[in-house]
DNA sequence: TCCACGAATGAGTATCGTTCTCATAGGCAT
DNA sequence: ATGCCTATGAGAACGATACTCATTCGTGGA
């Protein structure tokens, strides 16, 4: 798998080893990812960490900005980098999602004043609707 | 406690009382309340319920589109009826949250194909940032 | 009017993701 | 080596939400 020593110098330099790692691994995942789903991901690697240790670093990347993540209903967090602009539609009833590919929002901007200082991270944006299959369950029903 | 008299033509026909009731304290509320809040809300009042019918209509109320729903970083959930498109700016660091009047969204539509025949009901757009006063005391640190 | 049955309700409990505690390990400069 | 600071992780604590289930309400039929 991946080398065992600690980069010397990560491509991120505010990041330590461990917090590339968790960084790598949702990069390479190809969906978003649960602090749980990580833990177990890096169990048994040579960079494995405790569950404490990967919620801190996620919300560290999080503040940095390489992170965004997204809350399902069960309450569960899922994560995912950033640099990957996707989002989602979701049925509030059964939960499927779907993706989508291209950010509705493009480069929107915000305007100074409704930024008052903030300096901008990242956005997530979310929609929610019935998918087929519940609309034709409600309908039935 | 009293008998729940269903209101004879509630403004959305398929809520009963409650659910109404529920709908009602988010619309008079000037901001997002969590479940535990509106439960506190209503405790004392004529109207008031268990926590778990709350969280119960919150979720039928949602899955009608009638309210939406965002987490905080601590977990909690703060709930607005959708009719009010309001979205937020939120400090990564402090949590602070900045309100944004308007949706920089506006009415931009997803297209047929992004939609997969999911019948749309509302959308959440937040955008993350440091506010003024953490990127100060992080500058300085 | 009375009865029966399904839906709604809520008090208490269970669940489970996330955060906290705190003792220990690892670096690093002295 | 010695002390200091940060990072770490095991386990407990926490807290919001979901579940259980006995009870009540509402409604329609007899």
């Amino acid at each position: 798998m991946a080398p065992q020593v600690a980069d010397p110098a990560a491509p991120h330099g505010l990041l330590n080893a461990k917090q590339q790692h968790l960084l790598d691994q949702l990069q390479e995942a190809s969906e978003e990812l649960t602090g749980q789903d990580l833990h177990a991901r890096l169990r048994g690697t040579p960079h494995g960490m405790g569950l404490a240790t990967v919620y801190r670093h996620l919300r560290h990347l999080q503040q940095r900005g390489l992170v965004r993540c997204r809350h399902l209903p069960s309450g569960e967090a899922l994560f995912a980098p950033t640099e990957r602009d996707e989002h989602h539609l979701t049925c509030v009833d059964c939960g499927s999602t779907v993706v989508l590919r291209s950010c509705p929002m493009h480069e929107t901007h915000l305007n100074p004043q409704q930024l008052g200082g903030y300096q901008l991270l990242f956005h997530t944006l979310e929609f929610f609707g019935l998918c087929p299959g519940c609309q034709e369950r409600q309908g039935s029903a």
